[in-house]
RNA sequence: GCUACUGUGGCUCAAUGGCAGAGCAGCUCAUUCGUAAUGAGCAGGUUGUCAGUUCGAUUCUGACCAGUAGCUCCA
């Protein structure tokens, strides 16, 4: 007899070779019925695995992480089954679950269009219907091998191969006609997926490698009830609908035009004051932080990037004025500023004591991005980013990298994102050597210094292995968008091979001549950016300091004309931004108007209030606040828009 | 760049191998109204662009431009 511990630390006796399937169905039904894997001794196990010792076991159901992963999994392998059936000729490659649902890859030809989806989830259906039961096996690798080449499944046989020096034998689950390379686990039947929609098709490269051939993926999720898939898709639904894509434009904030051309968006007059706000506030707090403004040209000879590594790398992505071929002299417009702000640095010699050199540029940058990758104002080709380069001695590095971080964490409180980001400390990939400069000991010493500043300052990171710049390691704070889309909004480089290329120095206290470590940072990220997400975090509906109109004066009737411009150049002196709706519409048609053009206060004017010197305030978001004296009322509007409040 | 999809007035959408239509927005007039839509009228389109097929193309085909999702890339 084995003892296992369960939920709750309950203890039960069951026979040796007793399987977590087993396990479960004594512990009744229900749970029966929900489990999807389980948990042996904190390992995500399958359900079928077989337990002959003393263990916990703890069962996942479809509330669990691991539970939806395995969900998850056995759909894919349904809708790989799905296809095979459909489309005999089909190549199978890997099929994943993901954060909402799973995908599969398959090397079909033609690709899948989306006519095709309906079909398959239509097959997918009449598989789970059935309840097919999920057997698992392995074999000996030859066999395992062999089997999948008589099957035709090349991208199989390939991940095959990648385990016959590992000496284990390669599992497979079986369910009816339908069996796949999968390492598991699975669900034990095809029974529990209740709901399941495929959502779209599109076009994956095998092994994420361009290089390769590129595979039709479908997209799919799968809930236990229908009710759930249901308000999955209109929590999809709602995503879309505070897209700052869409939303942007609705609320005129920015606009593209066809002849302007990809990637290169039009800010209109709400769009661009909100910039001008970010960027004046960006601006004055880094002066308090001891940053000191740069202006530097938006352009420069090839020699600049030449000499930076820039035109090695990334050539490609620049806008390059003339040709090299023919011209004496080539420019290209600026797709970063680091350089640019070295050469100030370099304007004469440095000492220690000019160190920390805090270098801060508002700066408009240009990348020829390919023309898939553009996206809104999340990616574009011209941008304009509060970026800065920091010279420091070694022993202010970890100093100043604090002050770095907690200038950007600042920001991102200030504007209520904080809360949404996570940290990703990016590494370089030895493998992948041509993409970096420097040696392995350089890399080596940059990275543990960022490590042991990042575990000293206690920050929760993951690693991200070739995600560094081919100068230094990053720290990445990232963030995602509405559709759950991951980026970068704010970056912190430590650089110490950029400073001997540029032949950047300071006489040190000792007399000898020394590089500095350059910190390269963004407090706030690239504007365009930051806008999309706050677009997106707020619907639309941004806090006071940051609306491009923050009141909106509403008068009943034309006989308070006067009196609404009146109070208009009150609050304007005071330094609030106001329009006045003079249009001969109802009250209920100018609050309606103003209400979904998302105006933080809507200040209505009518007899009473003129006589009185009074203002009657709704607000956008609780209504009705009844009437207010004038002075008040200023005084409210004018702390709010001072602390910035959310 | 790759795969799939999309493109009809400012917006949302309809229709057709044979005269392109509606609502909202806009403009004009009337209305001067108390917390989410007053009424009437007017105007607005070479159906993304350029070719091809056709007696005839907005519809079919191709190329290009732009947009969406994903992949790859992201200094």
């Amino acid at each position: 007899m084995i003892k296992i511990t369960l939920k709750g630390d309950v203890v039960k006796e069951f026979d040796a070779g007793v399987c977590a399937a087993d396990v479960t169905k004594s512990l009744g039904a229900g749970l029966f019925k929900a489990a999807c894997a389980c948990e042996i001794d904190g390992v995500y196990s399958d359900l079928r695995t077989v337990i002959n010792k003393d263990c916990a076991l703890n069962i996942l159901t479809f509330d669990d992480e691991l539970g939806k992963k395995t969900f998850w999994h056995t759909a894919s392998h349904v809708l790989a089954q799905a296809v095979k059936h459909l489309y005999p000729s089909t190549k199978l490659a890997i099929g994943p679950a993901i954060d909402n649902g799973f995908y599969y890859d398959f090397d079909a030809r033609p690709a899948f269009t989306n006519d095709d989806l309906q079909k398959i989830e239509d097959e997918m259906k009449k598989i789970i219907k059935n309840g097919t039961e999920l057997i698992r096996f392995s074999l000996p690798i030859e066999q395992a091998q062999k089997l999948l080449s008589d099957m035709g499944e090349d991208y199989k046989v390939e991940l095959a191969n990648e385990h016959a020096s590992s000496g284990e034998e390669i599992s497979f689950y079986k369910q009816g006609d339908f069996t796949d390379l999968c390492a598991g686990p699975h669900l034990l039947s095809t029974a529990p997926l209740k709901a399941i929609k495929l959502t779209q098709c599109t076009g994956a490269y095998w092994r994420a490698d361009a290089n390769n051939t590129q595979l039709s993926r479908i997209y799919g999720t799968a809930f236990p009830k229908a009710l759930m898939l249901g308000e999955h898709l209109t929590r999809i639904e709602e995503a879309k609908k505070r897209d700052h894509n869409k939303l942007g434009r609705e609320l005129e904030l920015f606009t593209t035009s066809d002849i302007i051309g990809q990637g290169l968006p039009i800010m209109l007059p709400k769009g661009a004051k909100i910039i001008q706000i970010l960027q004046r506030f960006v601006e004055d707090e880094e002066e308090k932080r001891g940053w000191q403004l740069t202006k530097t040209p938006l352009m420069a000879k090839s020699d600049l990037y030449k000499l930076s590594g820039h035109w090695d790398h990334y050539k490609d992505g620049m806008f390059v004025l003339g040709d090299e071929e023919k011209d004496e002299e080539v420019f290209a417009l600026r797709p970063m500023t680091c350089p640019f702000q070295y050469q100030a640095y370099l304007n004469r010699g440095r000492s220690y004591r000019d160190l920390p050199m805090r270098l801060n540029e508002t700066s408009t940058l240009f990348r020829n991005e390919a023309s898939g990758e553009m996206h809104g104002l999340i990616r574009v080709r011209q941008f304009t980013i509060s970026e800065g380069h920091l010279m420091c001695t070694p022993a202010q590095l970890e100093g100043e990298f604090k002050n770095c971080l907690e200038l950007a964490i600042y920001m991102l409180k200030t504007l209520g994102l904080y809360e949404d980001v996570s940290y990703r400390f990016s590494k370089w990939d030895p493998n992948n050597r041509e993409k970096y400069i420097g040696t392995p000991e350089q890399w080596d010493e940059a990275q543990s210094v960022m490590e042991n500043i990042l575990n000293h300052l206690e920050i929760p990171y993951k690693v991200g292995i070739d995600e560094a710049a081919f100068y230094g390691p990053k720290l990445d704070i990232q963030i995602k968008n509405v559709h759950g889309k991951e980026d970068t909004l704010i970056t912190i480089q430590i650089d110490q091979l950029l400073a001997e290329k540029f032949s950047m120095e300071y006489v040190d206290a000792d007399g000898v001549k020394k590089n500095p470590y350059i910190i390269h940072r963004t407090s706030l990220g690239c504007y365009e950016r930051t806008l999309a997400l706050l677009i997106e975090k707020y619907a639309g509906a941004f806090p006071l300091w940051l609306s491009p109109i923050q009141a909106k004066i509403l008068p009943i009737g034309e006989r308070q004309l006067e009196y609404a411009k009146k109070l208009s150049d009150e609050l304007k002196n005071a330094g609030l931004r106001v329009e006045i709706d003079e249009r001969s519409e109802k009250i209920g048609y100018k609050i309606r108007e103003a209400q979904l053009e998302k105006v933080p206060y809507m200040l209505i004017v009518g007899d009473k209030e003129v006589e009185a010197d009074l203002c009657s305030v709704r607000s956008r978001k609780d209504g009705d606040k009844g009437q207010m004296p004038v002075n008040e009322l200023i005084k409210m509007l004018v702390t709010e828009n001072a602390t910035k409040a959310r």
